[in-house]
DNA sequence: TAAAAGATCCCCT
DNA sequence: GGGGATCTTTTAT
């Protein structure tokens, strides 16, 4: 559920690089209907062919079709022939970027989220992985391209509840791939010391 | 038409 | 710490 403290995220918020736009997502509120998860591990994935590591990197396909779209909708994406995972489409509308959410600490609604996490045995495990989370949530395809800025009722959405990102961020190279990893390519950030972060370092 | 790889998770040792 | 699960999407013949 919304909250009187919640302040909606502009589209403007997401119309920049994803290398600015993903620290300033930790501690941002990830909500859909009664849940909510403090975002405290994210990921960038540059637009403009620089990015090896992005989906986008060889050009507009079906699959990735939605981060070449405009900013502020959410990109969805299936792997590893199980997982669904999501990610927060950034710059202007035709530049394919985005910010994946790796981790939330879960605040509200975690009954739910125990409903679909079958394989949890701890608060921990419900959303400490990119995968995690969207199980938790019930995210799939259908919730591809739909817009964080002005949801429908129930719906997905980022925002503020007044708690800033943290000053001093972990920072490290991106976790899981094959091309597009490396000290070169520091692209992580976490939340330092939180117990959701999928890995510590 | 076929083959390979994949922004992961879970269980086992 | 390592490997198997599982299947869609993409790229190569």
């Amino acid at each position: 559920m919304a909250r009187r403290s919640d302040r909606r995220l502009p589209r403007a918020f997401y119309e920049r690089d994803a290398r600015d736009v993903a620290p300033e997502l930790l501690n941002k509120v990830f909500v859909k209907g009664a849940m909510r998860g403090r975002i405290v591990e994210v990921e960038a994935y540059v637009g403009g062919g620089v990015d090896p590591g992005s989906h986008a990197h060889r050009g507009e396909t079906m699959r990735n079709r939605t981060m070449f779209g405009p900013p502020g909708h959410l990109y969805v994406y299936f792997t590893y022939g199980m997982h669904w995972c999501s990610n927060a489409v950034c710059s202007p509308d035709g530049v394919a970027s985005a910010v994946l959410l790796r981790a939330l600490a879960p605040l509200a609604g975690l009954e739910e989220m125990w409903t679909r996490r079958h394989k949890a045995r701890v608060d921990r495990d419900l959303c400490s992985g990119p995968a995690k989370l969207c199980q938790a949530y019930g995210i799939e395809g259908r919730d591809d391209g739909c817009d964080l800025v002005r949801p429908p009722a129930g719906g997905i959405a980022i925002v503020d509840d007044g708690v800033p990102p943290p000053a001093d961020p972990g920072v490290s190279e991106r976790i899981g791939l094959r091309v597009g990893a490396g000290d070169d390519l520091p692209w992580r950030w976490f939340v330092r010391g939180d117990r959701n972060v999928s890995r510590p370092g």
